[in-house]
RNA sequence: AGGGGCGUCGCCAAGUGGUAAGGCAGCGGGUUUUGAUCCCGCCAUCCGUAGGUUCGAGUCCUUCCGCCCCUGCCA
């Protein structure tokens, strides 16, 4: 946290200000604030997806950035939808991208007594009423979009009798939907939703922090604004489609007598192609199983994107990078893709590890000898130390790192010409052995003397650089490759139906993967490259000591893929 | 009797009347024991449209077009 109380993060990187950037520097600049206060203010209704880690970086890098703080509240107002596993997965997001809210963990909850008595104060003021109308009737009595609305019979309820009939609600007198609470503003605002909203409705449910005290619970609009109110929130920063609402969250605040007066912001909500962020389509993937449940790796959600390998330092990177604007877009998932890349190449060490084996025998080599070689972590990090291989006779080799034959572009092993083993010797292909039904099963081959950290003697240099495991020193283990969740850019744009479009083959799992021994020693949290193949790390739900898996977090940039699919 | 927003390069995004930043993607080249990384270069005479104001407009005014949000006792 800096202790100058204009921000300095962004005028340092000589990034332009966003637009609350802004906002909010006037506002200090001119007193108007001697400290910002914001606030992450989830539903515990679901788990957190990328959209809200948006929101999360907005907020709290918002507090960070100017000197001021930021809370984290449950919006708690529905407990029809809520429950404790959302709030404690929601808790271990946060505190995993790295934020730290102040003080306690906030509920809407918390401020049940407050809202209630406020309530009530609004009935005295003549601005509150029960309504006996039930939902449908409110529909038709609440007119159109293009039409106005009209009075509820009960409006003019003297305000003794709405003061009795409250506490017949809240006491559960009445059965759920029999009445409700409603402000007395205007049914024939253009603004829907001023047209005399709801304040507190019957629900006979248990609540997840309150239990069974209360049988009313106060809706969004009514609730949120004062929530912010008495937490002192200056800045109440939501996405767009809460714009409507602000003149609703305004009326409240003049009309109470709140301790602060807070200000709401929007911005564009975050989307981004080839995937869904709407809690209620993620939901369903889970319920109908196309994935194995809201921490699959291969979805957008928070925890999605742990499991798979995917850092807090590259999400925080990344949302700093698309920017906060008023503008709906959709983000192209490579900047994602290459915030993830970006973070784990400069932080990741590397490691070999042959994902379809094929073996190569080593005929000048002897059968016993177990050379032990020491290879960098990282190829510009000397901080990462070093690490020990063993090279034997015989080694395994990615299939598709040899081809009989091939053209001049074709930078791996090919029958009789030479290539690099990472880190070993250069190696001259002799011999292809194939199985009965012209399967390649095993390569015969020569390395060449004096090629340990050198070139060939005679001049005749390999053209490229493979990896390789020994075929008797390797431990075996499973690597899951991930891929798009959808083939669909948009799955759900226009009357789509996001489940068509789900890719058939975003998962390859595959057995029997060969790994250098030193990936015996990797730990949960740990991320490696895969040398030429991508970063990796175990999977906290299948991997075990018996049975190592490895997560594919994502590819390395392939520019030989196009190359190739020229040919 | 509708209201509220938004439109700058394929994507994101600066720009706040003085002559179009940056990132991603892409394309060319260099380095490289990862076809990775890194480095260098290229990539909007034009800012949804049509007018207007001005010495000067992406920025101001008007017109039209397009897209998003709002008719839950959800948030």
């Amino acid at each position: 946290m800096t202790d100058h109380p204009i921000a300095n993060t962004a005028a340092d990187n000589k990034k332009p200000l966003h637009f609350l950037q802004q906002i909010i520097r006037k506002d200090i600049e001119q007193g108007l604030h001697s400290k910002i206060i914001t606030r992450f203010p989830p539903e515990p209704n679901g788990y957190l997806h990328i959209g809200h880690a948006k929101s999360i970086c907005l907020n709290f890098g918002l507090a960070e950035e100017f000197g001021g703080s930021c809370n984290l509240r449950f919006d708690d107002t529905n407990p029809e939808k809520e429950n404790e596993e959302f709030v404690n997965s929601i808790m271990q997001d946060v505190e995993w991208l790295g934020f730290k809210w102040s003080g306690a963990v906030r509920y809407t909850s918390d401020y049940f007594d407050q809202l209630h008595q406020w309530a009530i104060y609004l009935i005295e003021q003549g601005l509150a009423f029960v309504c006996d109308l039930n939902a449908e009737q409110m529909r038709e009595y609440r007119g159109t979009l293009v039409e106005s609305g009209k009075n509820s019979p009960f409006r003019d309820r003297s305000i003794s009798e709405n003061l009795a009939l409250f506490e017949k609600m809240r006491l559960g007198e009445f059965a759920e939907g029999a009445c409700s609470l409603r402000a007395k503003i205007d049914m024939s605002s253009p603004n829907i939703n001023l047209r005399d909203p709801i304040l507190y409705r019957i629900k006979k449910a248990h609540h997840h922090q309150t239990g069974d005290k209360w049988c009313i619970y106060p809706s969004y609009d009514y609730a949120h604004g004062q929530s912010d109110a008495i937490e002192g929130i200056s800045h109440s920063i939501c996405t767009l489609e809460f714009e409507d609402h602000k003149p609703l969250y305004d009326w409240f605040i003049q009309h109470l007598p709140v301790p602060a007066v807070p200000r709401q912001y929007e911005f564009a909500r975050l989307n981004i192609n080839y995937s869904v962020t709407s809690k209620r389509k993620l939901k369903q993937l889970v319920d109908e199983q196309h994935v194995d449940g809201w921490n699959d790796p291969r979805m957008p959600t928070i925890s999605g994107m742990r499991r798979r390998g995917y850092t807090p330092a590259a999400l925080r990177d990344f949302c700093e990078r698309i920017g906060v604007t008023r503008a709906d877009g959709i983000v192209d998932v490579g900047v994602l893709e290459f915030c993830v890349r970006d973070d784990l190449d400069k932080n990741a060490p590397r490691a070999m590890c042959v994902l379809r084996p094929l073996k190569v025998t080593l005929t000048n080599y002897p059968v016993d000898k177990v050379e032990t070689l020491t290879l960098h972590n990282h190829p510009n990090r000397e901080d990462l130390g070093d690490r020990t291989v063993p090279f034997t006779q015989t080694l395994f080799i990615e299939q598709e790192d040899f081809r009989e034959e091939a053209n001049k572009k074709y930078k791996r092993l090919v029958l009789g010409k030479r290539v690099r083993l990472r880190g070993a010797y250069v190696i001259e292909a002799d011999e292809v052995v194939k199985d009965a039904a012209g399967n390649i099963i095993e390569i015969r081959a020569r390395i060449i003397e004096g090629t340990l950290g050198k070139d060939p003697e005679d001049g005749v240099k390999p053209k490229g650089v493979i990896h390789w495991v020994s075929a008797t020193n390797n431990i075996d283990c499973e690597v899951r490759i991930f891929e798009r969740l959808f083939t669909d850019e948009a799955p759900d744009a226009g009357g789509k139906n996001f489940l068509d479009s789900i890719n058939p083959q975003n998962l390859e799992i595959l057995s029997g993967c060969k790994a250098e021994l030193s990936l015996a020693q990797a730990q949960l949290d740990n991320r490696f490259q895969f040398e030429r193949q991508g970063y990796f790390c175990l999977d906290s739900k299948y991997s075990s000591a018996e049975k190592p898996v490895f997560n594919r977090t994502i590819g390395l940039k392939d520019s030989f893929a196009k190359i190739d699919d020229q040919e």
